[in-house]
DNA sequence: AAATTAATTTAGATTTGACTAAAAATATTT
DNA sequence: AAATATTTTTAGTCAAATCTAAATTAATTT
């Protein structure tokens, strides 16, 4: 994998999440995007299109190709597992993440990037919810996780439960958590493996490790 | 304090370092540290000039201004709290570290240092030794250092024991450490606060919490 | 299908940081 | 102190990444 200018990565990554809602993007979509004009967006694409890294001809938008979207997910990687680390490790709130890991994703080194990785403990969703490729490219599509393996000031979408009992029923209808609820990890506690969580309805409040382990969310809108 | 660009950065630490053993920094002195050509440096010092990082008069050299000095110093404050991280926490080698933390240094993001410098539990010096300034700038200028507070991976030189007992004397003289011995801390054991290190001299070896607590170290050549 | 509107590209300029080659200033010899 | 050597600066290029304004292509109206 050769290295990029931050510039070039920039802007390999945001076709990559533009170009999962739209088949083909375009310049003043991208322009829009990275707050640049379109005249410098097009000067961009003919570099990324000699790279090899885009399917480009002059007016007719353009995708990445399959090198470009594996340089994209390793930005992606690099990306969500600085944004995990700052909240899980450094208690940034979700909300600040992203700007802070808009400048250190841009760091292009193998290892610190895998070591990082294993000292995180190879987590598989970043503070948003959003699935983190591994050290291949491989990436959890929506992946269903389990509430206990969410990190701290997560937001995600509760999306099933495993257990169907009336009791568990019972302590969510409660709790007023069913599919769909939005809800962030907003504590854990080492001793029992409880953990406290905020929803949109009501206050913060705790949940049990019982309850925790048979709940499953995706990552949030 | 206002935001470099990262070849601003690199120059203005080049030049604190420099002038630490040199009255008045050289074009070509600088030129030969940074890997770049003489003139490249006059167009630099040109543009510190007039930001007041720098006192220079055409043909006279140049040191940094007391403005200067504080931005160079809180280049090295990032540059030295990473290089604790990747060693303490990643599990770099002490003579890897370096490489990596030019380029996570120059993310500029106050919280993000300060956070990181909680995080790791306001070390004092770096893997090599060296001070690291706190969040004002403030560095201990080689220090004495106790080796119970040198991180992981770390080398150092004995400057002194506090304890002159004979037993420790004794101690000492089997392990073959004296003042100028330079060591380098291999591992560390919760257990009992023991800890494995290596000198030029022998391969590694333990030495206990109590032995530790006596020997002061300051940063390596 | 011609005219109008919108999107995209081209052409040319600007900024930052680097370079080479030549000129100017300073140091060192003899 | 004059001549020579070294260091430093100036002048002019270059590449990357941006911009504005003009030209071109594509899409939409009437």
């Amino acid at each position: 994998m050769l290295n990029y200018s931050t510039s070039e990565e920039n802007y390999i990554k945001a076709i990559f999440h533009l170009q999962a809602s739209d088949d083909n993007v375009t310049t003043n979509e991208l322009a829009n995007e990275l707050k640049t004009k379109p005249a410098s967006v097009t000067d961009m694409m003919k570099k990324l299109k000699v790279k090899k890294l885009l399917n480009y001809q002059p007016y007719q938008g353009f995708r990445l190709t399959s090198e470009g979207t594996k340089v994209a997910l390793n930005i992606i990687r690099r990306h969500r597992l600085w944004e995990y680390f700052l909240a899980e490790k450094l208690k940034f709130t979700w909300d600040e993440v992203h700007q802070v890991a808009e400048d250190l994703e841009h760091v292009t080194n193998k290892k610190l990037i895998d070591k990082l990785d294993e000292f995180l403990g190879f987590p598989r969703v970043d503070p948003h919810g959003d699935p983190i490729p591994d050290a291949n490219g491989k990436i959890e599509i929506s992946k269903k996780i389990c509430l206990t393996e969410l990190p701290l000031n997560t937001t995600a979408i509760v999306s099933s439960v495993s257990d169907q009992s009336s009791e568990i029923l019972e302590l969510l209808e409660h709790k007023k958590i069913t599919i769909g609820t939005k809800l962030e990890i907003k504590k854990k506690f080492d001793f029992d493996n409880s953990m406290e969580i905020k929803t949109r309805q009501q206050p913060a409040f705790t949940i049990s490790k019982q309850l925790a382990e048979n709940i499953f969310v995706t990552h949030g809108s």
